[in-house]
Order: C-alpha cells, then sequence, then structure tokens
DNA sequence: ACAACAAATGCAACCGATTGCATAAATATT
DNA sequence: AATATTTATGCAATCGGTTGCATTTGTTGT
C-alpha cells in the first residue's frame, strides 16, 4: 500500500512562493485575496490532491459541522425515514450525521449521549428510549451550550425544542373515526405511556370517547411492546373480552397487520365483527388485508424539519432557544380496515 | 447560554502543579505513569468536566476513528437492518459511524465519496447506488491507502473486499423450488442486471431452469426500479402473456407483495394460479396473503461482519487485504405464496 | 509629487493533545 | 558509597489551518 503523503496548506505556498495564510484564505473565499491569486491557489490545489485536514480546522474554529443523532432503532420504517430526511439537510448543509441508536434502553442512551459529547457534536437530535425518565444525562451538552432539539418521543425541557405531531388530535381523531363507524366498544393498544407519543394518543382516545358518552374502560386499553411474539396473546386477550371490542386502535402498523392477520385466523371478519386503526402508514398498511386505516405523518418530513431548524441555529440565521415545540401535520387515512357498512 | 469554557489537559496541569505531558498520558493510562498519579488527575479530570478534544487528538495522531458509509437508501428495512448491525459493532469498538445516502444515483455518490474523503475516514462501506458502473471515483480514497469495503451490491476491485451472500445459489434455489412444485412457465422479475446482485440471480434461475430442461424465455425476465408506481404496469404485461405464468420470482418482498395484491385484485389466485418467490425477508413477507416464500439474508449479519472486518483491519488485528470477498449464508424459506397443492 | 487611503499579502500566535528524547528521582547492584 | 537500572516526569516540537494585526503595494485625489 503506497500511501500518498497528504498535501497541506504549506506545500501549496510553499510551489507557489506565497505564504500559507494566503492560500488558507484562498481556499477559504476570503474576500481580501486577489482573484487570481486565488484561482492560481486553487488550481495548484486540486493538482496535489490538497484536502483540507478538518481535524486542523476544526481544533482552531472550534466547531465540528457534525450533528449527532440518538434514535431508539434504526430499523423502522418510520425512523428510517426520518433520518432519510435528517440525512438529506444535513448533506447540503454540509453538515455529517453521526447516528446511534439507543436500543430502546436509557443505559445504552446514555453512553450514546457521552460518545456525541466525547465527539464534540455542534447539536444533538434525540428521539427518547422507551424507558428514559428524564433528561439528567443531557445535560452536560446542555451547559456547555449545545444545543439539543428532540423530535418525536419527546420530554420537555426548558432549553430545549420539541417536534412532533398532535398526537392528541391524532388519537382523538382515530377514535372519533370508529366511533363514527359505529364502534361501542373500542380498545385501544399502545406503548409506554411514559413517552408523550402514548400518553397524548391515549388522551385524545379518552376525549373522543367521553365526547361521545361513551364509558372509558381501563380494561379495553392494553399497552405492549409491539413485539410480533406478543401479538397473539394479546389478540387472545381481546377475544375473550365480553363483549369483544369492535373497533381497536392500535398506535403501531406493523403490530396492527400482525393482529388483522391473528384475528382472521381466530374467524373474526376484519373490518366487519373487529374495526381497526392504525398508526404511523407504513408501508405495510397497504398490503394487508382489508387495507390499514391509519394516521400518517411524514417521517422525512420530521427529519427534514428537525435537522433545518437545528442547523439554522447552529448557523445564526434563526434561533430556537425559544420556540418550545414545532407541531408537525398529522391526518387520518382511511382505508377498509375501518369501513363498517352503511349501517352499524 | 452561559458556555462553560473547555478545561484543557494545561488546566488540569497548572492545578496540579505537573506537566501536560503527565496529564496526556496518564488519561490514556500510560504504563510510565505512577498510579497514584494517575487516580489524582483522573478524578481531576472528572471534577472539572474535562473531555478530550478529538480534533486536537485526531490532528496530532492521523486517526479520526470515523467510518463512513454509503448506501443507496436509508429507509428500507433491509438497508437499515443492515446499519443498525454496524452501528453495534462500530459503537463497541468506539467508532463514529458518518452515514450518508446515494439516492440510488451515482452523481449523488460521488459527492458523498468527496464528503468523506474530506471527513478523513479511516474506511468505507459501501452499498451501490442503482446505476454506477465502475469504481474510479473511489480511487483517490484507495490511493491514500484509505480501506473500502462494498457489501451487498458490489463491483469488484482488486484492492477492495466485498461482503455478500450467494446470489447466484439464491437465485437458483428460489427457482428449483418453483419447478418442484410443478411450475413450466417462470417469470423472473428483478432490477438493473449491472448490479452483481441481480445478475447473479438471474444466472442462477437460468441454471435452475437449464437444469430442469425449461426453456429460457426473454419475455419472461423483466426488470423494474421496484416502485410501487410501477406494480400495476407490470401485472397488466405478465396477465397479457400467453401463457400467463404460472410462477414469478420476483428479487424484492415489498414489490413482490403488491403484485400478489394486484394479481389477486385482478382474479387470480396465489399460489394455485401463480406462485410466487420474493426475496430479502422483509417483515412484510409475513403480513401479505398468502405469506411469502422468499430469501432470507440476515441484514444485521451483514452490517456486523462488514463494520467487524474493517475495524479489525484497521486496528490490524487482521487483514482483509488479500481477503477478496465474504460470502454470508441465505436460505430460502418457504411459505404459503409458493406452495401448490399435491398434484401441479 | 505627496499625502491619504484601499487592496493584497505576510507574520506569528494559537487551537489542544501527543510523543521522542532528556532528565530527575528512586531503587537495585556490586 | 558509587554506579547501574528502573521508574516517573518534564521539555519542546509537532500536527495543519485560522486569524488579528502589521506591512507592502497600488490607487486616488489635489
Amino acid at each position: 500500500m503506497k500511501m500518498e503523503k497528504e498535501t497541506t496548506i504549506y506545500d501549496i505556498a510553499k510551489q507557489l512562493n506565497i505564504s500559507p495564510a494566503t492560500v488558507s484564505r484562498a481556499l477559504n473565499d476570503h474576500p481580501a485575496i486577489n482573484i487570481d491569486t486565488k484561482k492560481v491557489i486553487i488550481s495548484k490545489a486540486k493538482e496535489l490532491g490538497y484536502r483540507t485536514n478538518i481535524f486542523a480546522s476544526n481544533l482552531r474554529r472550534k466547531k465540528t459541522n457534525t450533528i449527532g443523532v440518538i434514535v431508539p432503532r434504526l430499523n423502522s420504517y418510520f425512523m428510517s425515514t426520518v433520518l432519510a430526511g435528517m440525512e438529506k439537510v444535513a448533506n447540503e448543509a454540509s453538515y455529517n450525521l453521526i447516528i446511534a441508536q439507543s436500543l430502546e434502553s436509557v443505559k445504552k442512551e446514555m453512553a450514546n449521549v457521552k460518545t456525541m459529547f466525547n465527539s464534540h457534536v455542534d447539536g444533538l437530535l434525540v428521539s427518547l428510549s422507551y424507558d428514559t425518565e428524564n433528561l439528567d444525562h443531557f445535560e452536560p451538552l446542555i451547559k456547555k451550550g449545545v444545543p439539543i432539539l428532540f423530535f418525536d418521543r419527546v420530554l420537555t425541557h426548558k432549553k430545549c425544542t420539541s417536534i412532533v405531531i398532535d398526537n392528541l388530535k391524532a388519537g382523538y381523531e382515530a377514535t372519533n373515526h370508529l366511533i363514527a363507524q359505529g364502534c361501542k366498544h373500542i380498545m385501544h393498544i399502545t406503548g409506554n405511556l411514559q413517552r408523550n407519543v402514548y400518553q397524548d394518543r391515549l388522551k385524545g382516545y379518552r376525549l373522543a370517547l367521553a365526547e361521545s358518552g361513551l364509558h372509558y374502560c381501563e380494561e379495553l386499553v392494553r399497552t405492549t411492546d409491539f413485539s410480533y411474539q406478543s401479538v397473539n396473546e394479546m389478540v387472545q386477550y381481546l377475544t375473550s373480552l365480553k363483549p369483544v371490542p369492535d373497533a381497536i386502535f392500535i398506535t403501531n402498523d406493523f403490530y396492527a397487520a400482525h393482529c388483522i392477520v391473528a384475528l382472521k385466523q381466530a374467524g373474526f371478519s376484519i373490518p366487519e365483527d373487529i374495526a381497526i386503526v392504525g398508526f404511523n402508514d407504513d408501508p405495510i398498511a397497504m398490503v394487508v388485508e382489508p387495507n390499514l386505516t391509519t394516521v400518517r405523518y411524514h417521517g422525512q418530513e420530521m427529519g427534514e424539519v428537525a435537522a433545518k431548524s437545528l442547523i439554522n441555529h447552529l448557523n445564526e440565521q434563526s434561533s430556537i432557544k425559544d420556540t418550545n415545540a414545532i407541531i408537525l401535520h398529522s391526518e387520518l387515512v382511511v382505508r377498509a380496515s375501518s369501513l363498517k357498512g352503511k349501517s352499524t
């Protein structure tokens, strides 16, 4: 392996008989440098295969052009879509993304934060793990003035901005839709209620029930980790209820799809016997039969907005300091899984 | 925002009345430093909230502990799973991952490579874009001695290692399985044949046909970009063939699932009229009805192996220089979508 | 022709950690 | 006790850009 030696601005300077400072300025398009000088320097740089040593540069400028991202999991449709959005924006603004996953554990999340801290990220984008209870582990970064922006799964912090959808409204609309279909015994399957997303959707569910004079019933609300393994148990539970629910609002499309499969296997018709509404508009929603009614919110957009807000803040083109929350749009997409016939 | 000033080894040195060199060595657990001195230094470092300035460190050591990853898309089940595997391994070895997506375009891929180049990644993990035709744009990195490892969608290069599955064998087995079900007119829907993965699967398909004395027929092989929009057109095409194929081997589960949906809508029964085999074992395979027979290969494992190989090489614990290719395991998972009854 | 000013370039310190070599202190050897 | 060895620490150069300030060169005005 014949490694070529790196060329530096000093090499360029020497060859052109000028000072390194001029080279540096020329390469950074500094206005004080003569345009012809610039041209010569730039062409020489190209000739020598020069690339800036960002470490020297970062060291001096105390900026890394790197954004850290911590997500519960990389490999969910929603998250990977969010990341795709972030990557796009970051790339365009010539920021790098360092991505880490907490695998739904606070412990790993804390380690990730520490890594990000040591990597001197300019800012941080975070969606919290399943069991994160507070934001204490982010304090070191906050103290150093590193801006942190939470998205989707958030906790509020007076110095951080959150990007979310209106989960309460989404839950409300989903439930209302089921009520409008004539359902009376609406079950709700959701995740850890400590997470805002699930908590708020539950609130929306309850609000819709209350408004329609339907009784809220604890045994109709179940939480799960959305693992594939737990589907059967859940279906067993709900089909043994009396009466069996005539609708289920499930805050996860993947889980909802598998519930549909299991329920059909158990002899129920969807949506006639049980109407189903999911959440996230995962591609799976268009494949499961009947197609799944779900709440769509655009992961790509959330990623783009998150990254853009952070980068604008870093470039001081705008500040997110006093923006407490950014609420993105979501909508109920009605498909066959929740459409009962004309009458109840 | 009250930014605390960063503490440096000089601050620690001054407070303890020792030299920065000693502090540096102590923090790096250098054997020449007295254990008590180390203890004092480390506790002082903790007290002051010290964190190493990796830029200074990288600048000096000419190593970044960063691995670049370029993938066609972040948001596919397979890729995000691969990335999850890479992240896990990298994190454990305290490497950072910089992730970029080419969005299936060489042009973007070239830009990504340039970014990685300038970011001074220690190594690069790449899965090629849809229309990449050669590896010229990687040469600058190769010349600098940066190891590059291609995975899944690869091109061979004498200085780079590839990590793949045996696509020929997988295609062969998938096709053979359909033949064993009694299918005579087996269609093959696949991607850009310039990509090894599709090319090899086609070879396997042809081999299986040939071995069984079945005629290879060009009109039964179609390439697509696997976009959702193109499904209907494709189904229209294949159902107008005479005779209509009695089986399809589709190298993408997502596409296969939608084909099943469309074919059922068009009045065909799956698998009785048309048997289907997909590729990748996407979660969608377990939801579509009938469940999809597919080739499973473990993305997480591929990611882990790729990252581990590269990191071992970087740490000089082993060299991938003379390893040309690493072949991972894959297997046909038979489900209902391809199981015809007893007889043909 | 000379002051006043603008434009272009250079000087040198600086960012913070690392490391080869020298040195001081402590311990072992004879 | 004097010398050899080991152990622990310090000195100072180095990595490669960046940037405030000084300097040189060039232009304009009168």
